[in-house]
DNA sequence: AGAATTTAAGACCATTTAGTACAAAACAAC
DNA sequence: GTTGTTTTGTACTAAATGGTCTTAAATTCT
């Protein structure tokens, strides 16, 4: 009963969320933004609001996407040991190159804009979670540490090094850094 | 032989790095720059160049005033343990507020400003370089791992918490987690 | 005191910013 | 095909951006 759309509203989230991980919120521009997402100017204010609010839609869609993703990888993972199973988080897969989104939100915007610090909270949450449920299922009793701030733990070192790796220097061996943890 | 100047540049230097430490080089306008360097715009151009040049002096006085701080108080500490020694990096002081401006640099800029990554390793290099020196210090030989490395995984830890900070949410036991690391 | 010289203040400017208005276009229902 | 409805593209706008230019003020040296 009208013209029909001729953008994805999905895949514009997902230019909208690949563009807002990588160059920040406020570094892209709205032509920028608008390149990401393919569409003009009339179809993206109506269909998504404003800047601001498609930011936080992509935040969503990260969590929805990467998030989810590696949660399930954790969950699922059957290695032979927790560190093998985590270490897909610490050897940058290539879609990291940009860093963490969870990680560039929450210094970009967090201390400024309490709804990005909540949603990244959450996010990293999860991941906590995911973590904490590698590490009890392959929990071998000789462990003398509370696995929670185990968990929470490698968490602060996963954010760490996604901050760091975007100055670039020299990796480290994180397996035998992980496994001296575990 | 001329009108000397009204301000102090080293005070003014101090306005700009700490308002770019805690508001980031974009979400920082001119007139914020200008109100927190206190002089008008004919001073500011005139004894610092622009924006951005401010913004790379602002992260060397970081260096100078903070990063050094910081160094030498690992460099002269005296306490019982090498833990005892570097926990003032992990109990936010207050200073540390707006997070550290090293991995603040790095997450807005990094990636596309080469001389602010360089800058920014530079630093990070000098904060693993005192923490090792610590650690080498208080090292009693039943530590089986390797001391550089154990003073890069505690910097990276630094630097996750000094992000995640950013987001509020609950503080750790730093001291029992440095404990079990060293 | 006067000349020389640098600073201070702010008016000014071009560009870019996010966001709006509106007319043309593309469909569905009838 | 006409009507109604939504999308699309673009011209437009108002504000904010970083940066320059000009003029007046403050000092030192002679």
């Amino acid at each position: 009963m009208a013209r029909p759309r001729e953008f994805n509203y999905n895949l514009a989230l997902r230019g909208a969320t690949d563009i807002f991980w990588q160059r920040g919120y406020r570094a892209t521009t709205l032509p920028d933004l608008l390149a990401a997402m393919g569409m003009t100017r009339g179809s993206f204010y109506q269909a998504f609001g404003d800047k601001e609010a498609t930011y936080l839609e992509a935040l969503d869609c990260y969590d929805k996407e990467v998030v989810s993703k590696t949660v399930e990888l954790l969950n699922r993972c059957d290695e032979e040991t927790a560190v093998a199973c985590l270490m897909p988080m610490f050897q940058g897969d290539g879609s990291d190159k940009h860093g963490c989104f969870i990680c560039n939100a929450i210094v970009e915007m967090g201390p400024e804009h309490p709804k990005v610090a909540q949603k990244a909270r959450a996010m990293a949450d999860r991941l906590r979670q995911a973590i904490l449920f590698v590490l009890e299922r392959y929990e071998q009793n000789r462990t003398d540490r509370v696995l929670p701030d185990t968990a929470d733990l490698i968490l602060h070192l996963y954010f760490g090094k996604q901050a760091m790796g975007k100055a670039g220097g020299p990796k480290a061996d994180w397996e035998g850094r992980l496994r001296s943890l575990i």
